[in-house]
DNA sequence: CGCTTTTTTGAAGATGGTCAATGGGTGTGG
DNA sequence: CCACACCCATTGACCATCTTCAAAAAAGCG
């Protein structure tokens, strides 16, 4: 089952031949089933494996050394949100679910042996850590150019982008278990400030926020104020949006 | 020249067997100089090509809808500045010289072959881009959670540490040759600020900046203050700064 | 139902942005 | 060689925005 996930992600990028697939199935995974906000991996340790997000939403944080908490990316089923750690010994960051979530790790040596074997299977995920470098980017511009508004509109439009893609919601709707003060950690924006933005998207109609969802009543207006343009998603068959 | 370059760029972080080393030294290389400002990739291009720096510096941005800039990088001798242009097509940002400065491209086939043919090569360069992404996400934390005096010292910590480990400056210094402009507009703080918060580093006595280089007359209360952790650059041998 | 967490609101204060003007330095052409 | 133009750095002042502090309301949970 994590191999297929990892699999149907990876071949929304790339192309495989079917003894790539089958290297891919032959790879051994441990399930481990987080709660919401419990660590998966800690900034400062050496993980020997690899974790896939099987279900549920896990995010990339930092603690600040005055107790606060930048979150820097999330992540869905499918995604390898610690991909890095095959070639970066320490971790520099932390990994944990947002909501309740089921992870799948895999043994480094083992993948990296299958990628010796099948560079495809290497190069496949290379080009997913490359996208996962292609969306900080993305965070760098978006945290330090756009204002409050445009910020969490932006967020909001590549969290639903990248789940559509995945095929995990449906048209107008996001998964989006976090709480104000953890969308705020991600954006480098107060409470306050947070919840005051999220007021006024309502008041313009373009979204509602309830039950870990947040439903988009307006993708264009949503995608034009956060000046989104999924180009930088890479995407090999963009998805279109109508209206 | 560039073959070596990279060399050792790849080798302050990987080790490489003879042959590998001698699949670099077979990479044929175009050199390009470049004035200040002056495009190397644009936005949008398709490159048939990856590029090294030989030398100067160069950094990579992004135009934003209301005519300012975002730079998210800058990149000095031995940095490939569009690694990610191997497995993503499309530029989903723009690389210009700061200062004058000259790069070398090599084809992107040539260097997937010699990936296939010696993977620690690869290796070595997805390594690199993964370095490249452990940067972009201290740029997010830098730019979003911390105050704009911080967020310069945080910057000029790396970049001297970069060019240290590269052996590109002595213990005291950095080469930048960046308008205080484009120094804003890497840190996301307007101009006005920009030129105050150097002046509080100056006051401060913590540096001089004079004629595209930045003295460092403090190395550790800079880095204090910039809560500067040289970790995430993922060092093979981290550097020791004495005092 | 009581306790905790999360969301919401109000108000005051700090900070950074914008606007506008000045000065220094460099390069060019007359 | 000087005048002019341009770019970059610097300064002052005002204003908008965001943060902080504080508290209340609402929602979730055992």
């Amino acid at each position: 089952m994590p191999s297929t996930i990892l699999q149907n992600s990876l071949e929304e990028h790339s192309d495989f031949a079917a003894q790539d697939v089958e290297g891919l199935k032959s790879l051994i995974w441990e399930i481990r089933q987080v709660r919401p906000n419990e660590e998966i991996v800690r900034h400062g340790e050496r993980p020997k494996g690899a974790v896939v997000v099987i279900k549920g939403m896990v995010g990339r944080y930092q603690n600040l050394p005055d107790g606060r908490c930048q979150f820097i990316s999330f992540h869905m089923t499918g995604d390898m949100p610690d991909a890095q750690s095959l070639f970066l010994e320490e971790m520099d960051h932390s990994v944990c679910a947002i909501g309740p979530a089921a992870v799948a790790i895999v043994d480094h040596r083992q993948l990296l042996r299958l990628f010796e074997l099948r560079p495809a299977v290497g190069f496949a995920v290379w080009r997913e850590t490359l996208i996962d470098a292609a969306i900080f980017r993305e965070a760098v511009i978006n945290n330090s150019a756009r204002a409050p508004l445009a910020r969490m509109a932006h967020l909001f439009c590549e969290l639903h982008y990248r789940q559509r893609a995945a095929k995990l919601v449906d048209e107008s709707s996001i998964y989006f278990p976090l709480t104000q003060t953890q969308l705020g950690d991600a954006l480098g924006m107060s409470l306050v400030t947070t919840n005051r933005t999220i007021q006024k998207l309502r008041q313009l109609e373009l979204i509602d926020w309830l039950d870990s969802h947040i439903v988009l009543h307006d993708w264009k207006g949503l995608a034009e104020i956060g000046e989104f343009d999924a180009r930088y998603l890479h995407s090999k068959r963009p998805l279109v949006f109508p209206r």
